[in-house]
DNA sequence: ACCGTAGGTTAACCACGGTTCACTTGGGGC
DNA sequence: GCCCCAAGTGAACCGTGGTTAACCTACGGT
């Protein structure tokens, strides 16, 4: 292993960064739970089960977490401030035409959902499982999200209530988080192309073509 | 009570009519249980609960089904029964044209998953937690729901290979199955023209529209 | 060389929840 | 009127699984 002057012994703001590299045992125990729980769901998979999938027993995840539900709460978090910062951030890089906001957004989350099919089903699966407080604040992240996508469609449509946006939001999340369900049917980029497209009619459906 | 000369003492296979009017006990059980189980996952769902929702304590339940299970096993197969029976003749009550069909199915998708958010919400979260063989048998019937939606699309857009239909009608489907999450966002009427609207218009993505 | 500590291990603990049991009871058919 | 059975009830049983306890063992820093 290359020569590490002092990696900061142990970063006990952990919470956030992950490296790719040499995962942590910590993140290795996020990233086989997330399998699990997307695989059984969350109460269906036993400590024992994270233990074996990252090579030691299950009480060992309590060197690393207080508790299950920790796990599930940590990493639901994590997907929700991901899905969060990198929406504005998409937002944000994608200059004033509303419909070039949504094409970047539907790419966006496209390509999340690709990349962490597990996530993206543990997320709406076992949010329930939260404790209130955890759950109480996955669902604030979560809908300054679905903000972030009712902004952009009220604009291209500004004709339609907010109530008529969010609710087409969430049809598009639907849409675009079926992967986990169509699973191997197409290669990735296929598979996205067919998406972003479809995620794009059914986001304009009904919004007549802006004047140009 | 109105006159019932003789109501077919238990009808042993009831499993498959549901009377509306005075639900049996076995009926109540089922629609609770769905509920409860919508919300919490059925996992978190005590047959205590399950009893109390009914206004019996929980071992009663043991006098309509053998076990736990099996009221998620008989709730899971009939949703699939009835998606691939309505789904099938919906089909063919539509004529020949594709589109014709294609609109049919939507409508009725919608109809069901307005109806019966709770049904919607156990079935792709909970089909996990059956056993092996019921698992099995609700994937079978699901399978030829889904082909025939992937029949109707690919008759639509008959460039289409197999895989790519498939894909789509699965994301039809997270389209349409988002209600749950919409909850009271819009009056039904308008999320189903809504939902109605954004499902075709998805569903056609990519298809230049037929010769006419 | 010597500790302290991070990270494991195994065994024990204990609560929860599904299931079974023994026992009631109310209503229909003979 | 009597008997039987469907449908409940409360108590007990018991497996599963999360959590804790007590103990072990390498390292990394002094």
């Amino acid at each position: 292993m290359p020569s590490e002057p002092a990696p900061t012994p142990v970063a006990p703001d952990s919470a956030l960064h992950l490296d790719a590299a040499r995962p942590s045992r910590r993140e290795q125990i996020l990233r086989a739970a997330a399998q699990l729980f997307a695989e059984r769901g969350s109460r269906a998979v036993g400590v024992d089960d994270i233990g074996a999938a990252v090579g030691v027993t299950g009480p060992a995840i309590y060197r690393h977490f207080a508790s299950k539900d920790a796990v599930l709460a940590e990493m639901l978090l994590r997907i929700s401030e991901r899905l969060l910062a990198g929406g504005r951030a998409t937002v944000a890089a994608a200059g004033d035409d509303p419909a070039a906001q949504l094409a970047a957004l539907v790419a966006f989350q496209v390509d999340f959902a690709l990349d962490n099919p597990s996530l993206i089903t543990v997320q709406d699966r076992d949010l329930g499982q939260l404790g209130d407080s955890d759950a109480a604040q996955v669902r604030r992240l979560q809908r300054r999200y679905v903000e972030e996508w009712v902004a952009v469609i009220g604009r291209l449509d500004p004709a339609a209530g907010t109530r008529t946006c969010r609710a087409r939001a969430h049809a598009v999340f639907g849409l675009i988080n079926s992967t986990p369900h169509s699973a191997g049917q197409l290669p990735r980029a296929q598979m996205a192309d067919l998406l972003t497209g479809m995620a794009v009619a059914a986001a304009s459906s009904g919004v007549r073509p802006t004047s140009s």
